[in-house]
RNA sequence: GGAGAGGUGGCAGAGUGGUCGAAUGCACUCGCUUGGAAAGCGAGCAGGCGCGCAAGCGCCUCGGGAGUUCGAAUCUCCCCCUCUCCGCCA
């Protein structure tokens, strides 16, 4: 959610940031005008509760309250319209008021950009920042996942479509052991660079799915059970950045960084014909997922930091990768910039996203009230939260599985993974 | 799912219609005291919003919402949550 004050504040920057995004600035004008509106009508309100609140403690401290209340009564039954009436005005302005036109524009903007984000409308504008590694040279032509998979009895896509529809898998053997071993790995990487692990509920209220700004008219892309009135998490962002929702936090405990392994479920309806086959674009997927509470003024290194938690991973596994930076239309609502790590995946040709880390600045912790305290006497100020994923399981292993495949169908295994997986090669049956 | 108890400031815990945004204690901040510290003493110390250059002034909030009343933390209704016991269950 944009900040009001913000807005007025800088209205230019809020302009330009949403000019970039591809959005128009229109509503900028719209919102200063409505909170001009409000305010005067806030000040009047404002007036006329002071004024009865006068003549309510003047009855409190008569000698006899009931010929004061008597005398006084023309005058507050008078106040009391007038604050009614006020009232109504102020509510249908606040921009606290849910369902407000002022709150509706504010909820329905996009984070500021930062300035180092690069212009573009869509992805081929996205900036390579950096690569990792070299893609292997593969002396036969590389099979992609679902073939490597099927072949070793590792992956089973034809009974998960049974089971369960498209766009679900069942791995087995070998192929269920190593994803496992992956999460472990990510989270015990995680562990040792300073996070702390948590194991979040999979399920979300209303108003946590909201506060960290998945609930937009822009993306109702999520399973829920609407008489529980719950949501299945779409990440496990959603519940670690709210995990302090309404908390004031002391300084001294800053960066806060936590890792939580979680399935995630999500219904890509908007991805139709997209990656229809094997692993890389599920309705439920695991993931590990990273996530930092940190200072204002340190967040943008914290994301530099955060990225490379990620891209690490990926070096210590052996795959190929390199970093984008998100250009302004490309980059999601909720961040102010974005990095995305992109694996090599053989089949393709071509580097796919693996990993997507967002600065969110205080975009999201303005609804979820998360808060630190400089000082024991100072005030209360926005933390600055950033999430990214540390990594997607199903798509490294995806990745694995085709940066590893032999000639005679066998897939070596990073050697970084064996005290996980207990095996060093998924070798054909029979 | 059934029965009961309860939700007040960072924490504990008073407050059952009127100078209560809230006693008291702890924690915390500043000052005095001290060689230094502790203790002691004094002052301060919730959040949000609006007006104001500022000092400051005002409004709102005692789980959330609606109501009664000139006036609600206190009374009424609805909802949410937590705890205890019972049932069920991995």
């Amino acid at each position: 959610m944009l900040d009001i004050a913000t807005v007025r504040r800088e209205p230019d920057r809020v302009r330009r940031s949403s000019d970039r995004r591809g959005i128009d600035p229109a509503f900028v004008d719209e919102i200063l005008r409505l909170d001009a509106e409000y305010r005067s009508a806030l000040a009047a309100l404002e007036r006329a509760q002071a004024e009865k609140n006068r003549l309510s403690s003047e009855i409190g401290r008569a000698e006899d309250r009931s010929a004061a209340a008597a005398e006084l009564r023309p005058r507050l039954d008078a106040l009391a319209k007038t604050i009614a009436g006020a009232q109504a005005t102020v509510a249908t302005l606040s921009p606290d008021e849910a369902g407000s036109p002022l709150r509706a524009l504010l909820e329905e903007s996009p984070n500021l950009l930062d300035a180092s984000v690069p212009d573009g409308h869509d992805e081929s504008a996205n900036q390579l920042v950096r690569s990792w590694g070299t893609p292997r040279e593969f002396t036969f032509t590389p099979r992609p996942h679902w073939e490597i998979g099927e072949a070793l009895g590792i992956l089973d896509f034809e009974r998960a479509s049974r089971l369960s529809g498209s766009r679900f898998s069942v791995l087995r053997g070998a192929g269920a052991r190593l994803s496992r071993a992956l999460a472990q790995y990510f989270l015990d990487r995680a562990v040792q660079r300073g996070y702390v692990e948590v194991a979040p509920p999979y399920l979300v209220s209303r108003h946590t799915m909201w506060s960290t700004g998945q609930l937009t008219k822009f993306s109702d892309a999520m399973f829920r059970d609407a008489d529980a009135g719950l949501f299945m998490i779409p990440t496990a962002e959603v519940p670690l950045t709210a995990l302090h929702a309404g908390e004031i936090l002391d300084a001294s405990s800053f960066p806060r960084k936590y890792a939580a392994y979680s399935a995630c479920f999500r219904k890509e309806a908007g991805a139709a014909g997209k990656d229809t086959r094997g692993l890389m674009r599920q309705h439920q997927f695991e993931k590990v997922e990273l996530v930092w509470l940190a200072l204002p003024e340190s967040s943008f290194e914290a994301l530099e930091a955060l990225i490379n938690d990620a891209a690490a991973l990926l070096e210590e596994l052996g795959l190929a990768y390199r970093v984008i930076a998100l250009c302004a239309g490309d980059t999601g609502f909720n961040a102010a910039k974005t990095y995305d790590l992109e694996v090599w995946v053989p089949s393709a040709g071509t580097y796919r996203e693996i990993s997507s880390c967002s600065n969110c600045t205080d975009f999201q912790a303005r609804r979820a009230e998360i808060r630190l305290r400089r000082e024991p006497t100072s005030k209360p100020e926005l933390v600055h939260t950033l999430n990214g994923s540390g990594l997607a399981v199903g798509r490294t292993l995806l990745a694995i599985l085709e940066h590893g495949q032999q000639a005679d169908g066998s897939v070596v295994i990073p050697e970084a993974l064996h005290p996980y997986t207990g095996f060093s090669r998924i070798s054909p049956p029979g």
